[in-house]
DNA sequence: TGCTATTTAGACAGGTTCGTCTACATTTCA
DNA sequence: TGAAATGTAGACGAACCTGTCTAAATAGCA
């Protein structure tokens, strides 16, 4: 089993997080979850909170595996590519898993700046937003930064009001507002 | 001392609840910063969850008492107090004890739709959105909906990465891309 | 002053938390 | 086949959690 127990392990870990919250979650309930023992888990990882850390990581990689792929995958040129990034925020809130962002509840579990969790959930933000900021540029954008930071932020409150009001056409909302943005930025 | 006691244990827990988060926040805690006894708290509160809730219901009354006054004390005018939902978010951000929106923290911790908790933010929500909405049609937008919501969204998007990112000029951004959202719907 | 309601300090119960440890079973791979 | 690494099950400790209870002190108010 090697390495994959750990996988597992990490993966049970993220659920379990995303839906209930870090400190809600107990070791145990981890590991009945994913069927393994205590020590295995400890044996991985030096402490809950390296756990954490762990599954943070992951769903950072999950980030890019799929959500990223997704709005590359949607459309080719850049300018069609800065609207997928809402289509693409749509298909994830459609996802019967969705349970809003996991770099957002660490970061509300976790909100003292300097803990290692904190800054894992900033690291996240900041490459997201290098994306977004990327495909402005290639888009042409006289100004990425300031279009890029305006996306941005609609992406980010798009997905903090899906969280909470459970769904309900939030991407929509953003996408519209984001295409006004981008004419302003672009042209029609 | 009489009602004061439960006020001063209500503003002590809604301090701690927020810097440091709900589950990791003890009634310990909370009893010896406010100096207070156990059973004094459990007198006005029947369980943590009710202290919970009674702290979201100040934060909803500090709300409109700071935030919303800040906005129409900075403009008059319909379409300028759009404008100043950013300025008034900005003061917020450059409070020294600024920690984030309180009602978000409590969707992340307790996520289940069908908690009080969770509702009570949703509930907070969606009085803030009305209130944009409010201010879109007085402005005279052909579509205050969507103006609004894209206006919530930048608010919603800027207060998080402002708790994320500690500070940093969110607020200045949400505020640029929401006059050219204005723009395009009222018009320069 | 004196009666009543509130507050206090702390012990207490029962449950949960994280993390360690041991003894045994299973897997991996030469 | 046999040795080394890994996983299992569960007991265990020490700390923490929420919530209850009691007995004494204090506050508010007639």
């Amino acid at each position: 089993m090697g390495a994959s127990r750990r996988e597992h392990l990490v993966d049970t870990a993220l659920d379990l997080f995303c839906r209930n919250g870090f400190h809600a979650t107990g070791i145990d309930k981890i590991l009945a979850e994913a069927g393994c023992a205590k020590m295995t888990l400890y044996n991985h990882f030096k402490s809950k909170d390296e756990l954490i850390l762990a599954t943070l990581r992951r769903r950072d990689e999950l980030y890019r595996n799929q959500y990223m792929r997704s709005v590359e995958r949607r459309a080719k040129e850049p300018r069609a590519r800065l609207i997928a990034l809402f289509d693409a925020l749509e298909e994830w809130f459609q996802d019967e898993h969705f349970a809003g962002c996991t770099f957002i509840k660490a970061s509300c579990e976790y909100g003292r700046l300097e803990d290692p969790i904190h800054a894992a959930a900033l690291e996240h933000k900041r490459m997201v937003h290098a994306y977004v900021r990327d495909l402005a540029a290639e888009a042409g954008a006289s100004d990425p930064l300031a279009l890029s930071q305006g996306l941005v932020l609609l992406m980010e409150g798009a997905t903090v009001m899906a969280q909470i009001a459970g769904g309900g056409g939030y991407a929509g909302q953003a996408r519209e507002a984001g295409e006004a943005l981008i004419r302003d930025h672009l042209g029609s």
